[in-house]
DNA sequence: GCTTGACTAGACTGACCGGTCAATTATACT
DNA sequence: AGTATAATTGACCGGTCAGTCTAGTCAAGC
């Protein structure tokens, strides 16, 4: 009758592990919220665990061809790519909190600092997850070298910094339920650098 | 006939929610693990969120006045402060992995995720210690600033920023549970800016 | 018409959750 | 010594957890 149960579950997982967490949030509340029974959520999926698996895929592709598509359009002056980044995270949070009354933070860093310590295969995911978004703000320090809108530097490891200058900002912005650090102080991750070792 | 049981619940829970997370160790574990009864636990808190709320003030007091003052420390110059608090980050994550064989990263910023978009309460004691570490961060600023060892900055933002940038670096070590981040990225901290607005 | 297999329904299981409570023992003060 | 109070014990509670299981629906292929 309903059109596709999976992606129904997948969706509302995806909603509710962001606006909470992993651990708050149950198989029968993800089940009523996408208006299926448990039997079918244990059709498509095995466990608890490899729902969280999907969902994590899930959310990478979107992100990936969603705002991070954008923000990392080689159209773009490097160093603009970089601000959009930030704004669209601004954009984003505070949307969310206009919406539910909270800022939900990034999936993958509430995800990686609560699941990181039990379980290695989900905490490889979310590495990865990681990984390739370093890699998009490595390519986007390489052009920006190329072009010669700044200084040679370790691109890798400055992509590092910034990934986790970002993750941070938003870990902090989420403490104190206030989007405008995201804002304020987000800007600042063009001034990281780290330099390259001979 | 044992010495005290209070302090003995409160130091194994800080140890468990660190090392594991709030959510995931409950009551009786503890007790267990703090050779205490049910009983004797409600006895001391009212509730295992108010056990929380102590591990958070015991915490912070111990992070006040153990590295955190000493990389703090007024006689040091300022700039070395801040390698010194990346130092102390790293070795601090590196010995708990060497001996747990996981790095638990760091307890405020696990929590803050966990909790904050649940407990009002807990997400203020929280942000309470950032806005204090944050505060020792632009001290060191203004000191830096006024030794002319750097530039003149907004230094309540950039402190913020440094901040950030510090809970976000650990938070990627954990996912890759590989302290080696903390060293090898850390440094960068000195590198962020942001310019006073007139 | 019959079979097959994907999908749904929802009662049920055993473990565990945070928390309660009455009874007991140890401690401290008068 | 007597008494109040602090500390401790451990059985117990209702509720919820992830996950299981059986029964059944339904559409496609033969």
């Amino acid at each position: 009758m309903e059109i596709d149960s999976r992606s129904r579950i997948l969706s509302t997982a995806r909603e509710l592990f962001h606006s909470r967490s992993y651990a708050d949030v149950g198989v029968k509340e993800i089940c009523d919220s996408a208006r299926v029974q448990k039997g079918s959520f244990y059709h498509f999926f095995p466990s608890k665990r490899d729902l969280a698996l999907a969902v994590i895929d899930d959310m990478a592709d979107e992100w990936a061809h969603g705002f991070v598509a954008e923000a990392f359009d080689r159209e773009l002056p490097p160093v603009e790519r970089l601000d959009y980044l930030i704004d669209a995270a601004y954009y984003w949070q505070k949307a969310a909190k206009d919406i539910e009354g909270r800022m939900p933070g990034c999936l993958f860093g509430n995800l990686a600092l609560e699941v990181s310590t039990r379980d290695d295969v989900l905490r490889a995911k979310l590495t990865a997850v990681f990984n390739k978004t370093r890699d998009q703000i490595r390519e986007t320090l390489d052009d920006a070298v190329a072009t010669l809108a700044i200084e040679p530097l370790d691109s890798e490891k400055t992509a590092t910094a910034m990934l986790a200058f970002l993750e941070g900002v938003i870990l902090l912005a989420k403490t104190r339920n206030d989007p405008e650090v995201v804002r304020i102080v987000g800007p600042a991750i063009k001034t990281l650098r780290i330099e390259t070792t001979h």
